[in-house]
DNA sequence: GATGAATGAGAATTCATTCAT
DNA sequence: GATGAATGAATTCTCATTCAT
């Protein structure tokens, strides 16, 4: 039965076949064919809208970005206060894998690995997707919320690896995920783990300056070490 | 040229090509053929020794644990204080990580998520090794040193969600990890966020970077000083 | 070169192919590669007309029994009297073997001893091959043509087995066989064993009702000495 | 454990072993490895006693021909008449094959198909064994107890056929076997198939199955004496 | 005489991709 | 523009036999 159809249709049509059998059977590993009799296409009418098999999964990857991100900004704008803001990212990430656990472990164990990841649209499409999370925490540091001594990078992947560890039964297939509480201690723990503190200011600065001082010390140290090594 | 070793030898061997191989292409990606290769043997040798080639990988998998925990609890023993005894955790898990990042990704990426994994040696390794984590948080939190509002598993994957997404671009290949400095900014981070009196820890937060810093110094000192007495 | 066949010219060809190399070497052991290379294809496309290399063979055994079963019932009509309709029986296997020597061997050899035989496709298919030869038996036995002290079962296995034991050096490539001549020799010989006499009935009776008595006092004795074991 | 055996005692050990894995598990596909396993020896051994696998398997063949003809003619030498001697060649065929049903599968679907059968030692030795069927059946027709229209061969291998298609079942693996029963049947069948007067051997064979059966129920009821003195 | 580690030639099966129709 | 039959290289695993020690 041939179906004459836009390529946009059967596109998307292919792509929602593939994700609905890595669905169904909790994992990504799925042959061309059987993506393509779950489309209901012949084999090589995949190969028509995908140049390699690869090329169709990083389109699985990208419209699920394409689709979160769209009404993303419009929902964060609307909620008021670091805590609350970071609880939103946090949630926002849960809901996903929550929805779509194979594309998550997809994307997490095999994009992300490729030695080529940062030249892929994915890349600047997932960047794009934590930056908002860099800026919260940024701008916390920036007005005095937060202390300044860890790196936002840092306060980033603790927060997405933090989820990511802990939902990982559930992405195997074991359990079920309770996603607010989740996101309310995640965000909880790495709140309050970079709230500054009014009282004890003289220590923290002290101890910083001797701190920051050994930091120089340490990497001239470093370098002059490479330097000798290579003599 | 046929060479014949004791079972252990060639074992090891064997297993010893599988890990190079993989510190090699930084993936864990190999056919029997291409370990057998490595290992010089012909590949009907290799099932001599495993009966299937997931368990050679899983073997190789174990004996990294093996010798993970052996001088594990001892070293712990001599580490005083909840900041040091995490800090300790996640450094050695950092270590482990950059000594051997593509058997990090493989227990994470495919043995764990076997639906069987459960049942497996590894799993019992595994436990028993982040089971300290988890005892290290339990402790404060019974001496009333930590909060008990976050459940201590999420503050165990916290840590080491943490760190694994934060090396994630070096075990793909890219860039390098300074393990020290991200073990202290990761434990800083779950500290503060569980404390339950802001300040007392601080001293000796400040103290141990102090100190561990100090350490680091006059170890390169040393280095450089030997390096500069034979040359 | 790249022939391009419907599904059934191809399957058909690749069946054909497999029956061909089977008669040339008078053995069903073949590889795939072979059996591949016999029909002009690759090896991959007999898996892409077959899941397995069983199933291959296990169609084509079937197919030679629809083959024959085709005109079965309506040769057997035309036929009269017992005599003849065993021979017909015994004549119509001994062609099939004369046919497709191997192929009756692999059935009789490999399928048979199958322990799932009993729920395959080919089970019924020569259950209903061989009920015939039980229904001209039974009928005949109901007629009184026939003794009815021989189990049907026994004078079925009998004629088949005297078929397929005598055909035996033929089958592995010695010599030929006459098979009108051995098909009249076994009727006859099977026909004559249970053919009831009209004389000697006086004896007979008597020695067959010893004989039930008897019977019934082992299945009792029997059954006494189970109820005891258990005890 | 390296054992010095005399080469006789060695090899028997080795035939033992082989023989009892086919026991184990219905079926004779078992690797060298695992015959030398189960003899305790090491799989280099195996190859100093025999020159190939399937010498060692003849051997083992061979071995239970030999055993089976040791008492032979002594005990057909006790039996008097037709009926009887034919039926005690037919129960000798189903003890052997109640006995070691693996082995007699060996055998025939694998020796006897072997092209070079003709020239084996097994063959003689298994002519040998038949050989007796035929002469008793030759001397019945020479006296003219037996007519003499059906070729002597065709006579011996529809007793054994006979029996062979009959106890395919149990072969297999499935349900059990009344050798005693078999034995009767199969040779009623033959002798009045080819009894040239009817009548004269009814007798015989009458108060043969009477004297059989009797002796089972005797042999029954001893052993529920033995077992109810226990009690 | 025995050992047992190692061989190496297959075996069945998978699957992304191509290309004749 | 679509089809879907065919490809072919790669993969894991088996096992009778050899031969250095």
């Amino acid at each position: 039965m041939r179906q004459r159809l836009t390529k946009e249709v059967r596109e998307s049509q292919i792509l929602d076949a593939a994700a609905e059998l890595f669905r169904e059977r909790r994992s990504y590993a799925a042959s061309t064919l059987e993506i393509a009799q779950k489309a209901n296409v012949v084999e090589g009418t995949l190969f028509r809208y995908f140049p390699t098999k690869r090329e169709l999964l990083l389109r699985l990857a990208e419209r699920s970005y394409q689709r979160t991100l769209a009404d993303y900004d419009e929902q964060l704008a609307g909620i008021k206060g670091t805590w609350n803001r970071l609880r939103y990212m946090a949630w926002r990430q849960l809901k996903n894998i929550q929805d779509d656990p194979v594309l998550y472990r997809f994307i997490h164990n095999d994009i992300k690995l490729d030695p080529e990841f940062r030249s892929t649209r994915i890349f600047h499409l997932h960047r794009s997707f934590t930056k908002r999370t860099l800026e919260i925490v940024k701008t916390a540091m920036d007005t005095g919320e937060f202390l300044s001594d860890i790196p936002v990078r840092l306060v980033r992947d603790t927060i997405y690896g933090a989820i990511d560890h802990h939902v990982w039964r559930y992405v195997r297939g074991d359990g079920s995920i309770n996603i607010d509480r989740i996101a309310d201690d995640v965000t909880t723990l790495v709140y309050r783990g970079l709230a500054s503190q009014k009282g004890d200011h003289k220590q923290e600065e002290a101890a910083s300056k001797i701190e920051s001082r050994l930091a120089r010390i340490e990497t001239k140290l470093n370098q002059l070490a490479k330097a000798s090594e290579k003599a």
